[in-house]
DNA sequence: ACCAGCTCCTGCTTGC
DNA sequence: TGCAAGCAGGAGCTGG
């Protein structure tokens, strides 16, 4: 599921509910995601301080007062809910859990906070902070691309000698921290560029082109809380808004909506995961 | 080293 | 209506 845009918008969901709060109960439901869950996964977490909530690329980051994170990745179907019983509630009420409910935090607050995952994609991880920047998953990550980093000679440079596609390459996260199938379509149609375009052969105005759409993309799906597809929900249960604004993304079939352009969008394959572009106007 | 394909898993949609 | 195939927002791993 979520791109950038819907683990920033996980992450801000979060935060009022966690940061500075103490965790009186964690509980895993099952022993794994894609990956085993910590060991003594209730007794590690149980009594800490989450300090901080951060994102990384698509990664979510707890600092806990014990000096490790717990990394969280939502995989494809991964989310959070947060829900509390309190007088004069701030959050949902709470619900029973529900299939695929996989871990549920709880917080001095009484806030109950459910990481709910059917295709357990996700995963958890406690690292010590001191090996965070090294961490095998985040030591080659790329730069976030809605920060200065995130310009048109950085792209030049990053995909020069590339022979994949230029939407494989989006893709990487180890040149652009975040950004996924979605945002990707989306950028390279605003950028009018093809997804089939060799990667090195972005000149520079080009590469400035497909920068700023980037910027815009993500930044406009941040500010719509994200896009909600099936299953992916805010922590308040609410529904993104950004899946409306889609201009090619799972518009196979359908008339390009570039102003005076008449092509009609496409859908094609690549490296296993569908692309939508409209072949009139993205070259 | 880069690159593409396979894989993990469940659930929803599509087509016969 | 039933059933199987295809598809889904990710990314680590394997082998070429």
């Amino acid at each position: 599921m979520p791109e950038l845009p819907e683990v920033e918008t996980v992450r801000r969901g979060l935060e009022p509910a966690l940061a500075g709060r103490v965790l009186v109960r964690a509980e895993a439901r099952r022993p794994d995601l894609r990956f085993p869950l910590p060991e003594n996964f209730s007794a590690r977490l149980q009594g800490r301080r989450v300090e901080a909530l951060r994102r990384r690329a698509k990664y979510l980051l707890l600092d806990l007062d014990d000096g490790h994170t717990l990394i969280c990745h939502l995989g494809m179907s991964g989310s959070f809910r947060v829900e509390d019983d309190l007088p004069g509630r701030f959050h949902h009420a709470r619900t029973r859990l529900q299939a695929h409910d996989h871990v549920v935090f709880e917080t001095d607050r009484g806030v109950r906070i459910t990481y709910n995952d059917p295709r357990r994609f996700g995963f958890m991880l406690l690292v010590p902070q001191t090996e965070l920047e090294e961490h095998k998953l985040l030591r080659g990550i790329g730069i976030e691309p809605l920060g200065n980093e995130m310009n048109g000679p950085f792209l030049v440079s990053a995909f020069a000698g590339r022979a994949t596609s230029l939407k494989a390459a989006l893709l990487d996260q180890g040149v652009i921290a975040g950004l996924g199938n979605i945002y990707a379509c989306e950028a390279l149609f605003r950028a009018g560029l093809s997804p089939r375009r060799s990667a090195r052969t972005l000149g520079s105005a080009r590469a400035g082109r497909l920068a700023a759409a980037i910027a815009d993309v993500l930044r406009e799906a941040v500010e719509a809380g994200g896009s909600s597809l099936r299953d992916h929900a805010r922590t308040d249960g609410e529904l993104g808004y950004f899946q409306h604004s889609f201009r090619v993304y799972d518009r196979a079939g359908q008339p390009c909506l570039r102003e005076g352009c008449g092509g009609t969008v496409r859908r094609i394959v690549q490296n296993g995961r569908s692309s939508f572009f409209c072949p009139a106007c993205q070259r």
